[in-house]
RNA sequence: GCCCCGGUAGCUCAGCUGGAUAGAGCAACGGACUUCUAAUCCGUAGGCCACAGGUUCGAAUCCUGUCCGGGGUACCA
């Protein structure tokens, strides 16, 4: 049962015998204690319409108000208008049993169930290994789909990667040139080649194993690269707890003649046009600003080409729910591609499409501008190397996707013992040790308990914390933005620490000692229950 | 020029479908370990929520404009 919902339909209930409609009731948690446990501000809101002062409105919707409901202890009018409820002890209580006996699945939802989502992330072709900037949107990615998970979608984790176009052109021509420059000393590098180390590696592991007689323009070049570069690439992503399921590439969309089906149909709608030599896109007659080119002039297609195929491919394959992350480099392209499906009959209603913002690296205060081409960036995997999974995983989900994050390569690593979400591992891990405790003096971790005993004012509130969890989970699913979730694990947090400092758990008195033991127990369902969901780890001891 | 993000405490950022006195962490300062873990707790200090208008009972939150920063505006991805 959810409290605020309950309130909802009590209200809605109650305005209509008063002869009001409410378009929405809101429900809040009150900050003061002034203000009783729940505050609704219908009253402010119907003021308007109803021509009358908000306190009047207030009075009279309280008036049809039960006031002998069993969860709500009193019901009170503060100005401006505000309605407040003031919740019985035995509500909160109650949540105890309720969170132990749901266990694992506290706060999970049927919203998916039998239906399948698509969530598409990463997806760096593989011409270099990750940097951090990766590193935030393979946490978001995977976390979103740890959410929709959550709610009882079938999720498939996936990337794609272009490699058919220029950049793996590019990429095979600078591990060749290094490899020519290892057999003859002579640098003949690409103009705008790939520049890094890793290129260099590549090439010596290539004459190692091949030898010296490779011809020009041998396609192994790029294969080995490629081959390379993406088991680093994988190896760092699980390094991060990251496993995609699928991989995709525009490679196949060629093979399988769905790159010129697309081009065809988009001719049949006659959005396609031919000038200076290249094929163009009519973007505008979609309602964009300008047309795009497809097929550049020398007969390569752009990425947009592949794109449409691949994402009308994500259709035809039939997800319920398809979602696209991407780095804020792409804001300006996702609309085409999903004009140009919509334009070809394809339903886009189910596609979701979400923009982080890049992390700004700043070393010895300088910001780092980072570069795949000229090898100027700092590696996801120098990154978790440096302050570790836990660690990584929460700072890029602590923050909002919109939000451009600068991030101190050099606090990070000075100050990563402090990092929050040490705090949230310590509160399990003290958890943990709690119980212990009480075990090594005999005390029955799963004993029967009387949640009526847990009148301390630190208790309930952190009772009234672990209320808010389902609803934080939910609003984590609407909006997909997972940074809701570890705020709130913060709070929680707070509150059991607060409470240990207050309250000690173990003492004579069994019948406390037990029902509090049962309070952290529940406690420490909701930590793991949400930690589980942002990927990281939750430590029995620290 | 145009489009998308952002501008909140010294620093990094929450809060944004409008709600009561704007929050956290770090940094600073002062307290609390003979205790189930001090990776903790308690306290002090720190703010014209970029700026200017507007909308209304009420604006950090919505609208308009300005300024500053990031990204895009490619026959790169």
């Amino acid at each position: 049962m959810n409290l605020k919902t309950y309130l909802q339909t009590k209200i809605s209930e109650a305005a209509k015998l008063a002869d009001l409609t409410p378009d929405f009731i809101l429900i809040t948690s009150s900050k003061d204690e002034q203000h009783g446990d729940l505050s609704s501000s219908v009253a402010l809101s119907l003021a308007k319409t109803a021509k009358k002062p908000p306190i009047e409105i207030a009075e009279k919707i309280i008036h049809y108000l039960d006031k002998n409901d069993e969860f709500i202890a009193d019901i009170f009018v503060s100005p401006p208008g505000f309605i407040n409820f003031k919740i019985h002890s035995s509500y909160y209580q109650s949540l105890v049993t309720e969170i132990l006996k749901s266990g694992d699945s506290f706060g999970k939802t049927d919203i998916g169930v039998g239906k399948t989502a698509n969530v598409e992330f990463v997806s760096a072709n593989p011409t270099g290994p990750l940097t951090v900037g990766h590193g935030r949107q393979a946490v978001l990615g995977d976390t979103v789909a740890n959410i929709l998970e959550w709610h009882s979608f079938n999720v498939t984790r996936e990337y794609y990667f272009n490699n058919a176009g220029r950049q793996m052109r590019l990429l095979a021509e600078s591990v060749e040139a290094r490899y020519r420059e290892l057999i003859d000393g002579d640098v003949n590098f690409p103009e705008d080649g790939y520049q890094g180390n890793y290129i260099k590696e590549i090439a010596s592991d290539i004459l190692n194993e091949l030898g010296k007689d490779l011809k020009n323009g041998e396609e192994l070049f790029r294969k080995k690269a490629e081959e390379a570069i993406f088991n680093d690439i994988k190896s760092s992503l699980n390094q991060l707890g990251v496993i995609h399921d699928q991989f995709s590439n525009e490679k196949t969309f060629y093979e399988t003649g769905a790159i010129d089906k697309t081009i065809s149909e988009l001719k049949g709608k006659e959005l396609i046009y031919e000038a200076d030599g290249a094929t163009w896109f009519k973007t505008t007659s979609l309602g964009m600003d300008q047309d795009r080119v497809l097929i550049k002039s020398t007969g390569e297609p752009t990425y947009r080409l592949p794109d449409i195929a691949y994402h009308i491919n994500k259709v035809e394959r039939g997800f319920d729910f398809i979602i696209d992350i991407f780095g804020s480099d792409h804001v300006d392209t996702y609309p085409d591609v999903l004009a140009a499906v919509g334009a070809l009959g394809y339903n886009t209603d189910h596609f979701k499409v979400l923009i982080h913002q890049f992390v700004t690296l700043l070393k010895k205060g300088q910001k780092v501008k980072m570069s795949t081409r000229k090898a100027d960036f700092v590696t996801l995997k120098e990154l978790i190397d440096d302050v570790g999974v836990d660690v990584v995983r929460y700072f890029f989900i602590m923050r909002s996707m919109n939000s451009h994050l600068n991030f101190d390569l050099d606090l990070a690593a000075d100050q990563s013992d402090k990092n929050p979400v040490f705090y949230l591992q310590y509160a399990h891990a003290r958890i943990c040790n709690i119980i212990k405790h009480g075990e090594s003096l005999g005390v029955n971790p799963h004993a029967n308990f009387d949640a009526s005993l847990l009148n301390h004012k630190a208790e309930l509130e952190l009772l009234k914390t672990t209320d808010q969890f389902t609803d934080i989970m939910e609003i984590a699913y609407k909006t997909l933005e997972p940074q809701g979730i570890a705020n709130y694990l913060q709070d929680l947090a707070t509150k059991f620490h607060k409470f240990y400092s207050e309250c000690r758990v173990i003492t004579d008195n069994h019948e406390l000692t037990s029902a509090r033991i049962a309070l952290i127990n529940a406690v420490k369902v909701i930590l793991s229950n949400g930690l589980k969901v942002l990927g990281i780890t939750t430590p029995e001891r620290m």
